[in-house]
DNA sequence: GTTATATGCATAAGTATTTTATGCATATAT
DNA sequence: ATATATGCATAAAATACTTATGCATATAAC
């Protein structure tokens, strides 16, 4: 991701949660989703992507299934049962997570 | 952080906010406050801290004020006024990255 | 009295995740 | 003919962190 030091760590649980509302996608396809969906604010980059799928996969948290469009080579990817599943657990850290630092960065603790 | 890899990349912004609200801390002080705020949630190691106040000081974020107490050493770090810029364009950030993360998240993307 | 826990700072080695830089290939627009 | 879009892939480098130490003082527990 080309943006924030802050997006690191949550590429795997965009990728999980896109898989869990599309069925299947393929990588340039998730890429371009996520750009669209942030209005380009967060771009997805191949170098960070492909290994990260490629790791999923090998957890055995993501199917895949090949291909051709065009001509072109694809690799469809959709979630396993344990890929569900883990998609429900890294939502739920994303969510803590975000209500963990909301409370630390809205407030001004010097009057606590 | 000794918690969740989505931590990573926010440590500077909670030390900034932090001393933002406090005027000056300590490091073992700024480990114990983020504890207690969050309940024991985010733990914030040593190992992260000291290297990452020792960068913003060489970035000219912070000034650093030793002083004793009880025999024991402590180093008081305190925002510069470039510190305090920097604070606010961090804290519009992670806002701004919050704000994308949750848009990501909370939606049902197979439906748009 | 000595052992664990708390306070306080520090660094080095290892790990994980990402960026940046490539590489290859086809299709389409300029 | 050249650039841009589509599509996958990997390797080197950078970054940020965890884990493991090290040193030192104070206090609580046993």
């Amino acid at each position: 991701m080309a943006n924030s030091k802050l997006y690191k760590g949550s590429l795997t649980t965009i990728i999980l949660k896109l898989l869990n509302d599309n069925q299947k996608m393929y990588g340039y396809e998730i890429t371009q989703k996520v750009k669209a969906l942030t209005n380009g604010e967060l771009n997805i980059t191949e170098g960070a992507l492909y290994p990260s799928l490629h790791k999923l996969e090998a957890e055995g948290l993501l199917d895949v299934e090949v291909t051709k469009v065009d001509n072109r080579l694809r690799k469809y990817y959709k979630l396993t049962e344990k890929g569900t599943k883990e998609t429900s657990n890294k939502l739920n850290e994303l969510q803590a997570y975000i209500k963990t630092i909301q409370a630390l960065v809205n407030s001004n603790f010097s009057l606590e």
